[in-house]
Formats: structure tokens, C-alpha cells, sequence
DNA sequence: TAAGAAATGTTGACAATGTCAACATGTTTT
DNA sequence: AAAACATGTTGACATTGTCAACATTTCTTA
């Protein structure tokens, strides 16, 4: 090496993550391909020896921040590690927490961009990797309350599928309207999520 | 009048439907106002002439779009009219369905920008009417049950603006993950969505 | 080890877009 | 009729994503 200020060695992770500073400072609208560049004191186009364009940057930037919010809701199934009821009203506190806190994250994670357009595609996840979403996290936990259940003789007809949908989509939708100012709640939001995310038992829910 | 072309007469209307246009052609990276501008045959300054910029524009189309989607939801409530837990069920399928159909307009709605920076503006609340959300057409339709019960005396404990956040915020994010492609269900979405919203009985949501 | 290949950065250009200022053309008011 | 106003146009500029051409550093390999 002679100037070391040439190559970068991982301008990429920098970029990944001056891209995050971007989002925290300024929103989603703030996060550029040049701004991202100028962070790192780079050139405007060295980005593209690392991403083919801005929407694989963007990809990457999500990637990094959902294995931040994934950890996040395994903590919560490993602080109950026989209790999977307790693991998934957990999991719904921790996800509208989580949101609350990075309300920029909605847009980048869920958001940014018509899904068939770029995510879909292929290649991007052949060369990036695909986007762990929390699906898994809320299906599992599910399935072992499921199992619980059938084993006690409850119950064994709840579809897991559809509980997941259900009820990842329950803390999702709060998530949402509360970021997004849509609705503004005065009273304890996780004890509203602790009361109605599904407690195994309920025909509803 | 003299040149029919020079004054459009309504192109502020046209704007809003040419941008409404753009939309369900390209997606919501398709909207601009150039673009809108174009599509009326006009010079791309001319929109400044009836919006004070872009994001004027994108609140009167969503405001335009958010018309048609009151109307669905409230025709659900009309379609039972004394049956307010069967108009509940209504609305939580036509909202769903309404994304299925225009999924562009998920982003329109509620995540086009960060809230405090646009809509929150007092400003352009005045100038263009604030955006009527779904959230009355909910809340409204869960005070009926809750009165309901009470009355007949089967409960009276719960709190109408918790109960509107649980179930708008079901709805919403079903309808979310499904437009955004997170969750693919090959189950009848809107069989689920009855089974599981409010039911006015069940202690949980 | 020297030469060529590959990786990584830079400069300069271009198109699309939002925005503004200055000007033009109609319409309305007085 | 003249002045005020509303509505459009032209031309400019900054920002941004993107590309091509070139430069420099590192890696391969003959």
C-alpha cells in the first residue's frame, strides 16, 4: 500500500453504514448515493465498485438495520425459552418499540420501493443475500404455541399460517399508524399489545 | 378567450388526475411533476401556478385517492345499517381488498414522507384541506358496538380508541404485508380478516 | 520477479427532476 | 381603457443517479 487514503479496504461497509447516518439525521429522503460518497470523502460514483446502483446501497442498508431488529425479536424468544405465549407478546412489544425508536426503518424496511421492482428480483438476492424479514421469528413461536396447545388436547385446528399473518400483522399495523402519526394512542401501548396479540386460547386471534 | 390552450381553465384538476395516472403506470417513483405537466400538454412550471411545490401536489392527488377510499369504507357501514360488528367485518375486508386493487396507493397514503415535515404543516392543512383519514369511519363504527354491549349490558369496560387502534391497526398491517409482498397467503384473506377482527365479544381485541 | 489482469477510485459528462426568476398572455376589476 | 391579477412559458440552476473513460493499486501467473 502507498496512499492509503486511495483504497478504502471497505468503503463498502462505510458507505453501509454513512448510509444509516443518513437516514437517522435527515429521513429516507435524505439518504443518497452522493451523500453517501461525500460521508465517506470518496468520489461521487465510487459507490458503483460496490453496488450496481443506488437501490442495491439501499438493499444493503436495510439488510444491515433488519439484523439489528431480527436480534431484537430473538432476544425476546430466548427470554422465554418455554414459554412461547410469553415469547410472542414479547416479540409484539419489541416490534413497536423497536419502531417507535427508528421510525425511519418503516420506509427503508417496508416501504421504499415497489417490492416486484427490486427485491424480487433475483439477482439481488443471489448477490446480496436475501432480506431476513421477521416472518420466521412469528411463525415459529406460533407453531410451538400450536404444538403446545394440540398437545394439552385444547386445541389443534388454528391454522399457523394465518395466526402469523394475524398477528404479525396486528403489531405491524400499530407499528405503522403510530410511526407514521396516523394515530395518536395516550394509553400503554405495549400493554394493548400484551392484551390483544393472541394468547393461544381465543377462537379470535 | 382567445387561445383555448394557454388558460387550461381547471388544470389543477387535471394535474391531480394525471398524477393519479403516473401512479397506477409506474409506481409511485413514476409521480412527478414534470411528468403530471406533460401529461396535460403544459410547460413543466406550470403546476407551480396551482401547488406551492411537489409535495402540494402528491397531498391533493392522495387527498383525491382518499375520497374513494372513504367512500368504500363508509359504504360499508351503510350496507348494515343496524349491525354495527357486521359493518366492522365489511370494512376490514373492503380495506384490504382496496390495497389488493391499488397497491400504489399504500404508499400515497401513508408513506410518502416523514409526517411531521409535510402533513403535519399547518400551512397546507388550510391551504388544501386536511387529508381525511380512516381512522372516524373506524372509531365511529366501534363506539356503536361498544354501546351496543353496554346497553345489553355484556360489557361497557373497554376503551373504544384502544379497540379502533387494534383492529385499524390489523387490517392496516394485513394489508401492508400482503401489498408489499412480505406475506404471501394462499388462504382466503377475507374469510381470515371476519374470523379474527373485533367481534365485540372476545375479551381480546 | 516482471507483466498482465483485476479491483477500486477519480473526473467529467449527461439526463431527469424540483425549483426559481423573469417575462408573456389572458381575465377581471376599477 | 387602465391597472391589477391569474395563469402559462422560457430559461436557468442545483441535486441526483448513472455512465464512460481514465488512473492507481493490488493480485495472478507465467
Amino acid at each position: 500500500m502507498s496512499d492509503p487514503s486511495y483504497h478504502h479496504e471497505n468503503l463498502r461497509d462505510e458507505l453501509i453504514k454513512a448510509g444509516l447516518n443518513l437516514l437517522d439525521e435527515g429521513g429516507y429522503e435524505n439518504l443518497s448515493l452522493r451523500g453517501a460518497a461525500k460521508a465517506c470523502g470518496v468520489s461521487h460514483t465510487a459507490p458503483y465498485r460496490h453496488f450496481q446502483n443506488k437501490d442495491e446501497l439501499v438493499y444493503a442498508i436495510a439488510a444491515r438495520a433488519l439484523q439489528q431488529f431480527n436480534e431484537t425479536l430473538k432476544s425476546a424468544v430466548g427470554q422465554y425459552p418455554n414459554d412461547p405465549q410469553a415469547q410472542l407478546r414479547e416479540m409484539g412489544c419489541r416490534y413497536i418499540q423497536f419502531f417507535l425508536e427508528n421510525p425511519e426503518y418503516m420506509r427503508l424496511f417496508f416501504l421504499n420501493r415497489n417490492p416486484d421492482t427490486v427485491y424480487g428480483k433475483q439477482e439481488v438476492q443471489e448477490r446480496l443475500g436475501a432480506l431476513e424479514k421477521p416472518y420466521d421469528t412469528f411463525y415459529q413461536t406460533i407453531v410451538r404455541i400450536c404444538e403446545q396447545k394440540t398437545q394439552d388436547g385444547k386445541m389443534g385446528e388454528r391454522d399457523p399460517r394465518a395466526l402469523t399473518l394475524a398477528n404479525w400483522g396486528l403489531v405491524h399495523g400499530i407499528a405503522i399508524l403510530l410511526t407514521q402519526k396516523e394515530f395518536e394512542y395516550d394509553g400503554d401501548v405495549m400493554e394493548l399489545v400484551k392484551d390483544i396479540i393472541w394468547d393461544g386460547n381465543t377462537p379470535n386471534l
